[in-house]
RNA sequence: GGGUGGUUAGCUCAGUUGGUCUAGAGCGUCUGGUUUACACCCAGAAGGUCACAGGUUCGACUCCUGUACCACCCACCA
């Protein structure tokens, strides 16, 4: 017999066990079934399982076990990430630590440290492997992959390879974003704004004696890039400076240092703000670098770099050079008061952009850099020539790809019409190196080699760059679907390697992408691009897009915060992996954030043990008629059965159909729900409840096998270990049983709708019980008026037994009654309980006539609605019919108790 | 500045093309229960003018417009 309570400590990993040892996670892609991939969002190598991780894998394991168990050929394959910065700052910081090192890139030199690195890694690595099986998620573990395998890494060479003949990716000089901290470039998408507190600071540019009339006044937040300005920009229409633009002045500055600087108009410019006139810094501004680039042919000097990658001023600062950023201004700012040039300050809010990693402001510098170029129409798709932006569009907004929910969509097309090329050079050592060499001397004039391999012959030296760890995970959806063993052959092209992939070629491309909202821009659409450019193929169909998990008070949790954080390990070590499961997937809707806390999940445990419960109930009752449920294989000829067999096949296949069609259509919640009340408020709660005494165990068994069934992908563990306990004598592992299908000659909606009524019959009586405080052991007598005479005759048992009766009378006509019973009305059917004693004449009363007034008044609405000339032409017939019967229905019950009232008269 | 989402019982949330919604669930609250599946339980009850204001419609929680508040995303106001 199984024990009380369910205990998934003493489950889980036996289970799981059984499932990996089965081979029922593994894939075939010779099989001729229809195929289903899902490509696991890779998680940091290093990382540690957080509720980010288990909501995507609930999600996923849930798509993945529902088509497995439809008979399609499922794969879903699991991997991790090299995680380029993140995993090269943890392990800098480790050692910085651990070894006392002070700057470990430089103690141990590029080699030595990615080494270490890697060793880092290597160790690590089992940890979240370990914690995906706690989840219970059904991947193929003999297809594990690694974004630095040999086999995507090469695939990162041939897409950049592929890339820079069709001179798509280019190497240039332009203003980049510099992490301080990290000491590397990232990209616009890393970056993220916040309000600031900021000074501006406004001051005489230019003297009147320089202008000959008016000072030119410039306002800015950042002094100290002045020293490498080369043009102050003003609005072609603005009067104010009309006469100025064109001329070239001299610019001393504090600090010691002089400037060429030329008047240009823009209609970039907001006159309204500041002063309407701004000084340009190329070098230090994104958009100062356009402006310069676009008016280069009218400013005379160059601008300069006044700012280090080491976040101190350069050389070009005169004697601020070497100072921090802050220092110099402080330094600038007293230089101009000194100077009397400088107007009030005033405090403004002011957008700081900084490290989405790092969280240290991030500074724009000039850089020589790899760049993809997204504008190029050089990409072949559907027969047209397009860029890459073009195809990311095209590919959303034809429905090859489909984001859930759509509106998502929308933003996605916000995002690419905003997107320029991406910078995808990084300074780090650990990841996939770009693949260029370069021989000779000097920077322009030497020899530069990109290819897959490296160069041939002596004297190359390959870029010292690594690649944004996007760059390699947006191939992720087939790079791990390429033939490792293939990838060894450098004879072959990457075109061949696409080919002669049988994994490749069955599973791309994959069915559904499922990620959290938050990685759309990184990761999603990285992954269009790459793809259809790559191999010309879509990387997905769907894209499921879940929302971030939050605390009970809306925070987003946070490791740095384990007060309000949940950790997904200690969840299931408490209350296993399927409480856990089901509490993320009922509640949550794609796209919404969603609130998670212990009460929550305790709710599911309870759930799980409700189950647990249900299915030693129906042992018990085998064990009690020498029953063994593993013979079971058969149902009793339908007609055969009893009313509530009869209702609870019926709702077995009602069930059926809306479970599949539920998560066909990816409502995994709403699903999840209608699950969970079917097992709890109507199997539990009344088929059981019924079947005490006079079980039909055939039915019980079937019944509660088509439950295992549908709840397995929710709860796979508890769902597993009872299916054992139940499963008929030939099958095997549940999570390759095929998934139920409706038996359309087992429906009976007319033996359901009895069954309700006799529910609703004890529902009332319970009522009038607990209303008058009968003693719950008492048995009171029962007088029920209803047109169904005879169904209620024949469950008169059940009623008896379940409503604790001593008898029942039921009569088709009212008859009078005695003063002292309690009515209640449901459906047309009449209630008494005669309580003797019992009852407050003066509370009953007031309880009918409370009744009647809410009956008068639903009444009047639809009596209104029924006299309405224009509902009865414009509405439906079948909505006319029912408000009719509402309308019969509320005519009888407000007669009823009309004449109940009258007898307390 | 542009965009998106939310606002439904004390709390967390469902509510699929407008009409079985006289609006549901879980938790919490209250009343009462150790009847051998389950106290991780059972029975019963209380609790909502569906943010606000208009509009469309025979009919609106559901569609449209506007307002307020909250959240998020994007953006070159130095």
């Amino acid at each position: 017999m199984l024990p009380k309570a369910y205990d998934p400590q003493a489950t889980e990993d036996r289970i799981y066990k059984l499932w990996e040892e089965s081979g029922a996670f593994r894939a075939d892609a010779r099989s001729a079934k229809e195929a289903f991939a899902v490509s696991m969002p890779p998680p940091n190598a290093t990382g540690q399982l957080h509720l980010g991780h288990a909501v995507m894998l609930a999600l996923e394991d849930i798509f993945v076990r529902f088509a497995r168990m439809r008979g399609k050929e499922a794969l879903w394959l699991p991997g991790t990430d090299h995680a380029a910065i993140a995993t090269e700052s943890v392990v800098i910081k480790k050692i910085q630590k651990e070894e006392k090192v002070k700057d470990p890139r430089t103690h141990y030199g590029r080699e030595k440290l990615v080494e270490k690195i890697a060793e880092f890694v290597e160790k690590s690595q089992g940890t979240i492997r370990s914690q995906i099986r706690k989840m219970g998620s059904s991947c193929d573990w003999s297809r594990e992959r690694y974004t630095l395998d040999p086999a995507l890494s090469r695939c990162v060479n041939e897409v950049f390879v592929k890339m820079y003949k069709d001179g798509l990716i280019y190497r240039g000089n332009r203003v980049v974003n510099w992490d301080t901290a990290l000491q590397t470039t990232i990209s616009d998408d890393e970056i993220e704004y916040v309000d600031r507190e900021g000074t501006l600071w406004t001051f005489e540019y230019l003297s009147a004696k320089q202008t000959g009339g008016e000072p030119l006044f410039v306002a800015t937040s950042r002094p100290e890039t002045k020293l490498g300005d080369n043009a102050i920009i003003v609005h072609p229409d603005d009067e104010r400076y009309q006469h100025l633009v064109g001329r070239h002045f001299e610019v001393e500055w504090p600090g010691g240092v002089t400037r060429h600087v030329t008047v240009i108009a823009d209609h970039t410019v907001d006159r309204a703000f500041g002063t309407g006139a701004i000084g340009c810094t190329p070098f230090h501004s994104k958009v100062d670098f356009e402006i310069w680039q676009r008016h280069k042919e009218e400013i005379l000097s160059e601008p300069l770099q006044v700012i280090g990658e080491d976040g101190l001023m350069t050389e070009h600062a005169g004697d601020f050079a070497g100072l921090s950023i802050e220092h110099c201004r402080e330094h600038f700012v007293a230089g101009l008061q000194a100077q009397g040039r400088l107007l009030p300050e005033e405090k403004y809010v002011q957008p700081l952009s900084i490290s989405y990693r790092s969280k240290q402001p991030v500074e724009p510098i000039p850089k020589l850099q790899w760049f993809i170029d997204v504008n190029k129409k050089v990409v072949s798709w559907k027969g047209k020539m397009m860029s890459l932006k073009e195809v990311m569009q095209e590919v959303v907004r034809c429905g090859d790809v489909r984001i859930i929910p759509d509106r998502f969509a929308k933003t996605y097309f916000q995002w690419i019409d905003n997107l320029q090329d991406w910078c995808i050079s990084r300074q780090i050592w650990w990841g996939h190196r770009v693949p260029v060499w370069y021989r000779g001397e000097g920077d322009g004039e030497r020899e530069t080699y990109v290819g897959v391999a490296p160069p041939a012959g002596a004297g190359w030296e390959q870029d010292p760059d690594t690649l944004d760890t996007w760059f390699s995970s947006g191939l992720w959806t087939w790079s791990t679907l390429i033939d490792p063993v293939l990838a060894g052959d450098f004879s072959l092209s990457l075109e061949d390697l696409l080919r002669q992939s049988s994994d490749f070629r069955k599973f791309h491309p994959t069915s559904v992408m499922e990620t959290g909202y938050d990685i759309l821009f990184f990761w999603v659409a990285r992954m269009i691009l790459m793809s259809t450019y790559a191999t010309g193929q879509i990387p997905f169909k769907t894209v499921y897009l879940h929302g971030l998990v939050r605390t009970r008070e809306g925070k987003k949790m946070s490791k740095s915060d384990p007060q309000t954080c949940i950790d997904p390990l200690e969840i299931i070590a408490e209350c296993g992996a399927d409480a856990l499961r089901m509490s993320m997937i009922v509640g949550q809707s794609p796209g919404n954030d969603f609130r998670l806390y212990k009460e929550k999940i305790g709710g599911y445990r309870n759930f799980v043990n409700k189950l647990w419960n249900a299915s030693r109930f129906v042992l018990l009752e085998c064990e009690k008629a020498e029953v063994d449920p593993h013979t079971i294989t058969k149902l009793p000829d339908l007609k055969e059965l009893s009313l509530a067999d009869r209702a609870v096949l019926h709702a077995s296949e009602v069930l059926i159909e809306e479970a599949t069609q539920g998560l066909e259509e990816y409502r995994l919640s709403e699903v999840g729900e209608r699950l969970y009340s079917f097992v709890w408020d109507f199997f539990c709660d009344w088929y059981l409840e019924l079947s005490k005494g006079n079980a039909n165990h055939a039915v019980l068994v079937h019944v509660l096998r088509r439950i295992l069934k549908l709840l397995h992908p929710y709860c796979p563990f508890v769902t597993e270990e009872l299916w054992i306990a139940f499963k008929p004598v030939n099958a095997e592992l549940l999570i390759t049983e095929a998934w139920p299908t409706v038996k359309e000659e087992r429906k009976d909606p007319d033996a359901y709708s009895d069954f309700s009524l006799v529910i609703a019959v004890i529902s009332a009586i319970r009522s009038l019980r607990a209303d008058h405080g009968v003693e719950p052991g008492a048995k009171v007598s029962a007088i029920i008026h209803a047109d169904c005479v005879k169904l209620l005759t024949s469950q008169r048992a059940h009623i008896e037994r379940i409503a604790r009766l001593s008898d029942l009378t039921v009569d088709a006509k009212a008859k009078k009654h005695a003063h002292a019973a309690s009515t209640f009305l449901t459906g047309g059917i009449e209630v008494h309980v005669p309580l003797e004693g019992l009852i407050d004449l003066e509370k009953e009363r007031t309880k009918l006539t409370k009744e009647l007034k809410d009956v008068e008044r639903f009444l009047t609405s639809i009596q209104a609605k029924l006299t309405n000339k224009k509902f009865l032409e414009n509405a439906p017939e079948e909505v006319v019919a029912l408000e009719k019967e509402k309308l019969t229905n509320a005519q009888e019950k407000a007669a009823k108790l009309q004449a109940r009232l009258k007898t307390f008269a």
